[in-house]
DNA sequence: TGTAAAAACTTACGCCGCTAGTTTAAGCAC
DNA sequence: GTGCTTAAACTAGCGGCGTAAGTTTTTACA
């Protein structure tokens, strides 16, 4: 086939589908191949709209933290702010679990990731917070999110009991896998509500550095 | 060549230098013919001791995780304990930055894992938490630990201070890849001292679910 | 001493990301 | 309308990947 009268493929049918793919079957299964398979094209076709598959990553990795709320931040406190927008930022991440490693590695230099880092460290440092801590802030939440978003804790444990004899503490561990979501949820929420709360008792005294 | 008259490769030799290939190139640099030159051998043979690259590549977690130092939760309050362990843990990751992928995406079932989950676990449960919050707890640090590990939040931002025009907050933002180390720190700092401390607070109320 | 296992080898399969060059259609200048 | 440039698909192929299969030689043990 030569060129097309009209056009297979678009940069946004593109990375749709990249995105579904990556949700269904992981991040493995997105190859150049596979992806422009499932877009009725040949592989080699794709580079005429991505210079990289990275590219094409990098644009459904934007796409999703583009979903993240950070409206949040205007017309509440910050810690209110700062607790919504991290929720949104979980249940975003929850959502799309197999593109968290490719977030996990930086905030992202795209449109999405910069808009984020603003809107976050421009609450912290509107509500007074030093420059140093606002930074300080903004990555510890990053870690919280991402962290939990990440490695399920619970799944790592294998189901096989009598791998726990020598951990006498750890002998129900098999049975974590079945709660996964639970634990997960759990461990977030427990953070949020420490770091939060206790940021809070620190900007109350007065410390903000 | 055939058999030799002495083993060219034994686990360790093959562990060893995936370790040093993984810490010097990155992971990807990591293949099994690369490795392979490495030991002076050809690709396959190392079949011969690890079934697949997989196996490989968690031994070199097994024996990052290995040089954590657990010993910390005997002879300490589980305070003291739970931060001189993350301080390890963290300092570990530090110094093997290119292996914290393989290990964010669980606890790993291999043995020194087992065993800083046991410890962990075991201290806080000793201490009189209920089990839903130890484990809440460790799942907690592991997220903050590896969080603050896998993605130098500072390194995102590029050094390139016009990309910034649209977002007047980040203006200096460029400015944070040179302190890298001292960001990812002080974030790593404040969240220890925030969450441990807001846990021994709520610990001495009384509230231990 | 004969045999089985171990540990290296070579060859090869089917993937991968990506490059190069080809073909045809679309869009625009004259 | 004709002709040129660009766009968007194609096919062919490169070097690298993980790994399977089968070969050769050495070692260890019955």
């Amino acid at each position: 086939m030569a060129r097309p009268r009209q056009a297979l493929l678009t940069r946004e049918r593109i990375v749709e589908a990249a995105a579904a793919l990556i949700d269904a079957e992981g991040i493995d299964a997105c190859s150049m191949r596979r992806l422009a398979t499932e877009l009725g094209v040949q592989g080699p076709s794709l580079y005429n709209h991505f210079a990289t598959k990275a590219e094409i990553v990098d644009a459904v990795a934007e796409a999703v933290v583009a979903q993240v709320d950070i409206s949040v931040f205007r017309g509440n406190d910050w810690r209110e702010g700062l607790r919504l927008w991290a929720k949104s930022y979980h249940a975003v991440l929850a959502a799309h679990p197999n593109v968290v490693p490719v977030l996990a590695t930086g905030p992202g230099r795209r449109p999405a990731g910069l808009a984020m880092a603003e809107a976050v460290y421009g609450a912290l440092i509107e509500a007074g917070w030093s420059r140093a801590r606002a930074t300080h802030i903004g990555a510890l939440m990053r870690y919280l999110i991402t962290g939990s978003a990440l490695g399920s804790f619970a799944l790592g444990f294998e189901a096989d009991p009598e791998l726990y004899d020598r951990f006498p503490h750890l002998h129900r561990a098999h049975e974590l896998a079945a709660h996964r979501a639970a634990v997960d949820e759990g461990a977030f929420e427990l953070g949020l509500d420490l770091l939060i709360n206790s940021l809070s008792d620190r900007y109350d005294q007065g410390v903000r550095r």
